[in-house]
DNA sequence: TATTTTCCCATGATATACCTTTGGTTGTTG
DNA sequence: CAACAACCAAAGGTATATCATGGGAAAATA
């Protein structure tokens, strides 16, 4: 299965268009079960993570592995039902148009202060979009907090995979 | 499991475009599920690892393999959030043309000061791509580093296997 | 009717596919 | 053993397709 991979940034029109990264579409299209040649992928688009301060596209079968995860939690418990509200009420289904965009609706816009431009960022099962400079923000904030700690070896630790043979 | 081995420079024309060593070609093609004979590998090209002075070529198993070790860890959690950020948005895929080539694009040259020249270099499960000038340098150092403390016994050392066996 | 949203077409830039040339190595044949 | 043919890797050029983006008409909504 693809991923997403890269980071672009496009712009975006008086009506809130965006073009979605040609190769994004591809996996959109590989991960919706409904899509064949010459059609438009369904994904998700969920905004309610990471503060407000980006939105994220998910494939309609990443999205289907997350709701499954959910699902497994005991019916009614308190983290079942946070979680339910948190990535149902805050997501919406969007279509990709003939051109490869999608409209991103104003409220979406005004929760990541998203202006002329938006900056895509590849996340593997899913996908970012934030507004340009928070974006830089973000990454270099996160940048200095691997090096001022020397985290970046430790981060990678993460992946150490003798225990798991 | 081939590996990549050796080290080959290579020219870049003005569109960006570079041969990949064929031995090279060989490792990327077994390391693509979907090859076969008479097609072209695709794979996976990092830039954001090493400060940014070189990039990283992976075959989509190898990759793949670092994909699932990220995957084991809880999701969203801080350590597979920074991971996927870090491998994902700073990398994209690549295919190799007819003719055993890729085009760089100019990010990418930009960040490791790719002009007319890149030199290319084996690491066993990956490779590296470097502008020739800056590897020698960093080869250089490296050298002098291990024998100006006599590191190099110490270094090797690491490789030794008695608790494993 | 005024305003927003959806659909359709147009365009310039860029990237991809295709074809050709060059040089080196191998190996075949007279 | 020399000469030639066949092959393959690297590198260069041109044509075609795709992508991002802009604008306008039609449809929907208020």
């Amino acid at each position: 299965m693809r991923r997403f991979r890269g980071e672009a940034e496009n712009k975006v029109d008086g009506k809130g268009r965006v073009s979605i990264p040609a190769p994004f579409r591809r996996v959109l299209e590989e991960g919706d079960p409904d899509w064949s040649d010459g059609f438009n992928p369904n994904f998700v688009l969920v905004y309610g993570r990471r503060n407000n301060k980006c939105l994220e596209g998910y494939s309609l079968k990443s999205m289907n592995d997350v709701d499954n995860l959910v699902s497994r939690l005991p019916r009614y418990s308190k983290e079942r039902e946070i979680l339910e509200r948190l990535l149902n009420s805050q997501s919406i289904y969007a279509q990709v148009d003939e051109n490869g965009r999608i409209v991103l609706p104003p409220k979406l816009r005004q929760l990541a202060k998203i202006t002329s431009k938006a900056m895509f960022v590849g996340m593997g099962e899913k996908f970012q979009i934030w507004e340009p400079d928070s974006y830089q923000e973000d990454m270099e904030l996160m940048e200095q907090k691997l090096s001022e700690n020397n985290l970046e070896e430790e981060i990678y630790s993460h992946l150490d995979d003798k225990e798991k043979l």
